[in-house]
DNA sequence: ATACTGTTGATAATCGTTATCATTTGCGTA
DNA sequence: TACGCAAATGATAACGATTATCAACAGTAT
């Protein structure tokens, strides 16, 4: 069985982070959303909700430690703000809808495969890599 | 033979914009550009090194018209500011290498037919989609 | 419990971009 | 060619997302 809290408490002390109350509830936070992918803006807002005491500064830059150290993935969609979602290890890219924001995931080995190709075909080192497809979800594209 | 003065005339002439000095020079500068893929401060500060009156809010407005308009393409790559390049018609994804800045082309029908079929699998309905492999070019990545 | 050092959060600052608005200019018309 | 006016310009203020500052505070090793 697992221990969740002891599991958040090692991530961050792996990381070479004090555990603090406010990384606690960000990756808490995190972790238990329904949402996967969430700005720093909406993580911000979803604490003061349920009454804890944080501040935006603090949201930033806890992300960004997280993100650097491996904890969560931050994604630049075409929105304005940067996304950020637990790091499960497994690469994945995403279609997004623009009408009402759904975020789907998906993976395709042989797009990934051909990416390699092209990166050799040009003698490039890749580091990262971004794929994202902007459209309307299966709800949006049809009524509502 | 073509006249390429008229030519940059009348495609701002169909874009249903007035034929303005400062159109007109941001229109040549990106079509004689050496560089093709250039962000709004860039093509500013061009054409004031070059002489030319212009201020900056005219060239961004400028550019999202013309983007608007399908004469030129923006892009968002991860550098925290928009790029355009001209609208040749042709779709292609970038390879963007992150220690020189520079920007190569590429398009591959296959990546292309697998990611309508992946839109396909969600019933998507795409709108666009944007590909870009970050990391190290061929000059980059050995020494300098 | 103490001391040390990392962390926090209110707030100012920054950066790319857009909005304002008085002045200017392209261009259809006489 | 000159006129008239809507469209365009550009200096500047405003904006939204993010980062920097820094005094007060809180983990953690001892
Ligand atoms: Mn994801
Ligand atoms: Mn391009
Ligand atoms: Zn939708
Ligand atoms: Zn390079």
């Amino acid at each position: 069985m697992i221990d969740e809290t002891l599991s958040e408490k090692e991530q961050i002390r792996s990381a070479g982070l004090k555990v603090t109350h406010p990384r606690m509830r960000i990756l808490e936070l995190l972790e238990n959303s329904s949402k996967a992918h969430l700005s720093a803006e909406e993580v911000y807002r979803m604490l003061i909700e349920s009454d804890e005491e944080i501040g935006l500064a603090t949201v930033y830059r806890v992300l960004t430690q997280f993100e650097q150290s491996g904890i969560l993935q931050r994604h630049n969609f075409e929105t304005g703000h940067s996304v950020f979602e637990l790091d499960r290890g497994e690469h994945h890219d995403h279609l997004l809808c623009v009408s009402c924001g759904m975020v789907e995931e998906f993976h395709d080995e042989q797009i990934e495969k051909l990416q390699h190709e092209v990166a050799e075909r040009y003698d490039f080192k890749t580091i990262d890599h971004s794929l994202t497809i902007y459209g309307n979800c299966k709800e949006c594209k049809n009524g509502r």
